[in-house]
DNA sequence: GGAACCATGACGGTTTCATGACATTCCGAC
DNA sequence: GTCGGAATGTCATGAAACCGTCATGGTTCC
């Protein structure tokens, strides 16, 4: 069953709407404020958000911006406000589709739908399997030969980066990026923490085999 | 830059949407039937199509259905027809979005954008194949016979450049704005790294298939 | 035949990396 | 709070790879 969280603040509208869904056969979870709706997909993730624009404390778009940070998971939103205007900054804050109150329910089900069909096919891969190395993104280990690697969190988040982008060069700034949230900094640090982690999950010291240096241009996960 | 291609029969409709969607930055090219853009699609494929639902012969749904036979590209629907009838039959039959004429362009351009971020997560790794030659951009590595060339970062760049132009002469200030980025400088420097080039991806030395000097002009590679 | 153009080997200077050592920060236990 | 150890970031060093320049000799064009 599909699971969706809804961030809504109008009672009525997110107890009525919530019904309907579950009508048409999802899992509905739904809070009243942003803090709320994101510390319960943190906690437990749902496959879709549907997200209001007008909440109160974080507004939708941080709201937004927020989930994106850390998730992929298809936003929806649903708001009254109904100006280009709007509809593109929803968009652009990172949200799939826009939907302007009041909301046929069909028309979101069919829209969730297609949304899914699309996510389904980028789906994040719980678990990475490269040879004798097996990495558990969501559990948040690493097994080398069967026997758990003690990585960092650091180290971890570095080699998801690479290993979900596995034979794909990535630059130190992306790196810097999206490992620590970086935009700018000292680009030596990568090298640190690819050194360290090299230590750990390569098998001949001194000839890496997974954790590639592309000079000049970055470093690669090589399959 | 991001190809559009766009299925609509009604020829004033056609041609603004068309000249709006060149404004905001798209490729478009645009068909009055179905039959006409499935060919279309099929001989020089899209980033995105947008269809009509009624047209002419085969119809929207039917042209939705067919693309999907073959295609994953993304689709979105612009039609007048607003019932949630309409909705949920052209999103079941594969499309990814909908919008209700008359369309804002700068919605139409942000769900567009939304899509291909989806869309672009699920993409294979781009290349180009030239015989035994494959250079994989994103990687960072070519392919010479299925073995691994090693290249060094001025060499992948300017081959990268010259393939990208495969067929087309370039000159050798041109090379040296794109690939080093200088506006000015000894052209010398071109032809020694294409020698290096060369000895790393022509087969047969002293003869080059590949990289082929054009005199008087610059270089060129040759397909 | 001469001039312009091109190919390529060699070399020194520079850039780029890997890694050990050290300082700082973080975080749980008490 | 504060103590201690782990995690993280900074720096320095040496080694290796790379780049641009130049010189020489070959090729093409007129």
């Amino acid at each position: 069953m599909t699971s969706v969280l809804m961030i809504e603040d109008d009672d009525r509208i997110r107890r009525s709407l919530a019904l309907a869904l579950e009508d048409e056969g999802y899992a509905v979870r739904a809070t009243a404020t942003a803090e709320e709706g994101l510390a319960a997909q943190k906690q437990q993730p749902a496959d879709t958000v549907l997200v209001d624009l007008m909440l109160p404390g974080l507004d939708g778009f941080d709201c937004i911006r927020e989930l994106r940070r850390h998730d992929d998971v298809p936003i929806v939103v649903i708001s009254a406000r109904n100006d280009t205007h709007d509809i593109v900054a929803g968009l652009e804050a990172g949200a799939d589709d826009y939907l302007v109150k009041p909301v046929a329910v069909k028309e979101l089900s069919a829209r969730l739908r297609a949304l899914r069909r699309r996510a389904r096919a980028a789906a994040p891969v719980p678990a990475l399997v490269f040879g004798n190395l097996e990495i558990r993104t969501l559990a948040g280990e690493v097994l080398r030969d069967g026997r758990t690697v003690p990585l960092t969190r650091t180290e971890f988040r570095l080699l998801c980066e690479l290993a979900e982008h596995a034979g794909m060069v990535l630059s130190r700034q992306r790196l810097l990026s999206r490992v620590w949230e970086y935009d700018f900094g000292d680009e030596r640090l990568v090298d640190v923490h690819v050194a360290r982690l090299r230590q750990k999950i390569e098998d001949e010291p001194g000839c890496p085999r997974r954790l590639i240096t592309v000079r000049g241009m970055g470093y690669k996960f090589q399959r």
